[in-house]
DNA sequence: GACTGTAGACGTACTTAGTACGATAATCAA
DNA sequence: TTGATTATCGTACTAAGTACGTCTACAGTC
């Protein structure tokens, strides 16, 4: 018990799963091999075979862990503002993993953690007085937002401001041909800027559609 | 001549592409692999490197088509009209090419067509009169939008209603444990209904995002 | 304390897929 | 014709997922 206790700390599926992880994190999914997995938990290909169905299913138990690490709407707002807490959580997760997001609609058997997010979405906004139909469209509509926001964000040439302005430099200098003129003056006189982010985007597109989200639960409410 | 026209047209890089597409499209991205592709245009896997730098390569090739496909945001019309035409052209596309969704944003180099796309709809959005820092807003919230409804749309179970609604009934009967009220009670009376379509929540959140852009384009005028 | 069953760990090897390399065939210019 | 350029393709290497069978360590029984 002691020897076995000092040099390894028992395989488990968690244990398999959060180094899957960590390795997406650091160096992407194509870099998440079997192989590596083994070797980062010092431990033989074969052996995660007994802890987990395969790789396939490595990957759904992963994307089930992210979104355990995603907010539930907090019953203790309004309504609309557990709508946005909620959103901006999913996004800074999601931004954290950036392999994931491709990952979310693609796995084809939900987790619980997704049936629970789902869930407590759906409450919210059946607290906010909206009928089945306009439920569906609410979150269909705030879900495609927030996942095509991060999609677009994860996938940025760089998170740091030096790369950035890197490549935006050989995109400028590639436009100075004068065939994007519009591409061109945005890059130059917006992207390059300082204070330039594209994340503050964000809560500009959330509001719009919240705006109109919850203008249409008032109609249904008068 | 004759002899070789006969037999085979004659092999590039467009119709190596084309050939891409129609296999990603018919059996998804996974089982386009150079051996079938080279199979499915009678010839052998090497001779495709020819024309092609590899299959990183192939796949920008395959998204820059995409993009082609999509109708650009029309000059004739007015500069909302054109945004809401060229998002709903956008998506028609994205879900007839369900592969391509999620290689959208993870292609590194852009591709002309992506460019022509980028200048277009920027041009259209000077056209309303939009500053630089609320053009880069508006772009970035309708492609988020479009490229995440594609997302979660393309992802569907299946597209026929037989399929879905069979889905839907073993996501019923695993909620009859009366875990997911919510979504038990969605499902079974919104989802599985007759007329029921994912699709039909697209034009709902698209007229919020516009009328947004639109209302913050007025107050810039005035 | 010896015996045995079971679960976890692992070595070996098969399979699929991308693709480097070099040889061969086809096309075209001079 | 001839030389050069281009296209085609056969062979083989590498990386990665994983099936199969063995070995080891510990649990529980006699």
């Amino acid at each position: 018990m002691t020897d076995q206790a000092q040099r390894k700390v028992k395989l488990s599926r968690e244990r398999i799963v959060d180094a899957a992880i960590t390795l997406a994190d650091q160096s992407g999914l194509e870099s998440l091999t079997i192989r590596a997995l083994a070797d980062h938990l010092g431990t033989r290909p074969m052996t995660l075979y007994h802890h987990v169905d395969g790789k396939e299913s490595l990957l759904d138990w992963m994307v089930d862990r992210v979104f355990a690490q995603m907010e539930l709407p907090s019953p203790d707002l309004d309504w609309i503002d557990a709508l946005r807490q909620r959103c901006r959580s999913t996004r800074a997760v999601l931004v954290e993993h950036p392999w994931s997001v491709p990952l979310l609609e693609s796995r084809t058997s939900p987790g619980p953690e997704l049936l629970r997010h789902h869930e407590a979405m759906l409450a919210t906004l059946d607290r906010g007085g909206l009928p089945l139909d306009r439920m569906a469209h609410a979150y269909a509509v705030l879900d495609s937002y927030v996942y095509g926001f991060s999609l677009q964000e994860a996938n940025l040439p760089a998170q740091g401001g030096e790369q950035i302005a890197e490549v935006a430099h050989e995109v400028v200098a590639a436009f100075a041909s004068g065939a994007y003129p519009q591409l061109a003056r945005l890059t130059s006189e917006h992207v390059m800027r300082p204070g330039y982010s594209f994340g503050s985007s964000f809560d500009v597109g959330l509001e719009m559609l919240l705006a109109g989200i919850s203008a249409r639960a008032e109609e249904e409410g008068a």
